[in-house]
DNA sequence: ATGTCTCAGCGTCTGAGA
């Protein structure tokens, strides 16, 4: 079974894009963000015709995540990330697809840090953590897929002091980050490849994808009951090359059934 | 400060967010 993420930088826009790489991938779940669009305007008729059944939490112009499933429609558990009625920000959707519960998650940017945007980048990451370990406490099977809008660790982006103040790098995102994997939680990339720079990201200033100035900013995380199905892990990086597309490529992995 | 891209709105440019 093949699932993915793939943070599409507005689902109508881009929707050629995202249909011609699922034609070629044949992903069997597919995790979006960013959608952009409100409730109304998510192309889920065209998704159909592709064979996708879908479910999805949108927004009016920000956010917006969606998740994707073959010749079927995932079962809703959740359209928000417990911990805050107040939050509004369309960022987290839970289902069952295929025995496994799916989340597809689109933490906050952050930028620019310090201030209220990074507190709530950090506080929004610190609910994922809690409700993470509810979710892995169940006993069932789960993948947390998504943009986490952190670069964990040097080798997730390129040498450069570019980013030095930017809220991907800093140590409060990636302790955030390096608490919610835990002990417990694999990161399915790193685990396949444990030592190459991969990137998933290639912001569209300054030439960056040209020059392979990348971060890799989207994870695949797996509960601990999933590790013995881990059978590869791969970013589609041409998906970043052609003409119109977002500035995110799809991150994949491969489970045995 | 800049670079790129896109969208919404007191709109044919500007500001915001990523």
């Amino acid at each position: 079974m093949l699932i993915a993420t793939f943070n599409i930088n507005n689902v109508n826009r881009r929707l050629e894009n995202l249909l011609a790489w699922m034609r070629k991938a044949k992903p069997d779940v597919v995790c979006l963000q960013e959608l952009k669009a409100e409730d109304w305007a998510f192309p889920a008729d065209k998704l159909e015709r592709a064979g996708y059944g879908a479910v999805w939490k949108g927004q009016k112009t920000w956010n917006g995540v969606a998740i994707l499933a073959r010749g079927k429609k995932p079962v809703l558990t959740r359209k928000q990330l417990p911990g805050d009625h107040e939050d509004g920000q369309a960022r987290y959707i839970e289902a069952a697809v295929n025995g496994i519960i799916v989340a597809s998650i689109y933490a906050p940017n952050g930028n620019p840090q310090p201030g209220p945007k990074f507190d709530y980048k950090l506080a929004w990451l610190g609910r994922l953590h809690q409700h993470a370990t509810v979710l892995r406490k169940s006993g069932a099977p789960i993948v947390l897929a998504g943009d986490y809008n952190v670069a964990p660790t040097d080798l997730d982006i390129y040498p450069t002091k570019s980013w030095e103040n930017d809220a991907l790098i800093q140590p409060e995102s990636r302790a955030a980050f390096k608490r919610l994997v835990g002990r417990s939680w694999i990161d399915a990339m790193r685990r396949m490849h444990p030592n190459e720079r991969i990137y998933t990201f290639w912001d569209y200033m300054r030439n960056r994808w040209p020059r392979d100035a990348g971060l890799r900013l989207d994870h695949l995380l797996l509960s601990p009951n999933l590790k013995d199905r881990l059978s590869e892990a791969d970013v589609d990086r041409e998906v970043r090359g052609v003409d119109g597309a977002s500035d995110h490529a799809p991150a994949w992995i491969r489970l045995r059934t």
